[in-house]
DNA sequence: ATCGGTGCAAACCATTTGCACGTTA
DNA sequence: TAACGTGCAAATGGTTTGCACCGAT
């Protein structure tokens, strides 16, 4: 694991070092989206010396390399990141307690949007769909 | 037109007041979405003592009451805004110019994804299209 | 040895909020 | 006249940046 992390670095003339690791480390991990500073707190545990600038500047430059992804939320809710799977994917947001959940693939429709707006160039797309998980959901009432 | 702003308002139990007829008329002649600075400096001409911060609070307000639609953009760039027109619908934005264009509808394959996630209750989604516009698209190397 | 990375601190900037006053219904 | 809205100013909070040191290649 801790080798392949390397490679992944090494492959994009990254340097691999002991924070981008540990920060690759404590995505995969995670096993769900995390915020810079969720990540900060967690990676500070084996590294205290680590800042939190840091991790915003190295989740740009992993997410420019394409080895994480980053996920629009509403308003200015802070960003939350995850390791880029193999598969291409969006993900549903709790408007409760903000974790988000993987959804499989793209929406076969999504493409067929992309050819309306004439001589629009898209580069990517973003969709999230927000709403309340399982456990949110029961916290509140459940017909308004 | 003021009139029907005014009833819009009304039936929504919300007060018409000068600010929120001229918000209002400044994002009905604007044809295409623009951020709270770009209404504040708008509507200041007819208005020039209104305040940026009820700008964001009408715009907040008018939202919520289902009359204007945010669009989300990457990272922290400012919201945009527009008159909620009839019928639901998505953007392509321009990473250029930060312009947003109207796609018509919504790609029929989303709805397919909500029953996705078990216990989820989804409430409201957001697909956003990034890209380069024609004139944009023009400005940089057409194929790198 | 040389850049690329990092830590620190300060800056940024869109957005929000507390409070007192003005306005609408 | 009673809420609701607004202006002002200050705060918030995620994110970015300048600069000097450090460490990976």
């Amino acid at each position: 694991m801790q080798g392949d992390a390397v490679r992944w670095l090494r492959e994009r003339g990254l340097r691999a070092t002991g924070q981008r690791l540990a920060i690759l480390e404590a995505l995969a991990s995670a096993g769900r989206a995390l915020t810079a500073r969720e990540v900060h707190e967690r990676v500070r545990a084996s590294l205290p010396t680590l800042s939190l600038d840091t991790v915003y500047r190295t989740l740009a430059t992993l997410a420019a390399a394409g080895l994480v992804s980053q996920i629009n939320l509403q308003n200015r809710e802070a960003a939350r990141f995850e390791l880029q799977g193999e598969s291409h994917h969006h993900h549903a947001v709790c408007l409760g307690c903000g974790r988000s959940y993987c959804l499989p693939g793209c929406p076969p429709g999504l493409e067929q949007a992309w050819a309306r707006v004439p001589g629009f160039r898209v580069v990517s797309h973003a969709l999230e769909l927000y709403g309340y998980c399982a456990s949110c959901s029961a916290q509140r009432s459940p017909q308004p």
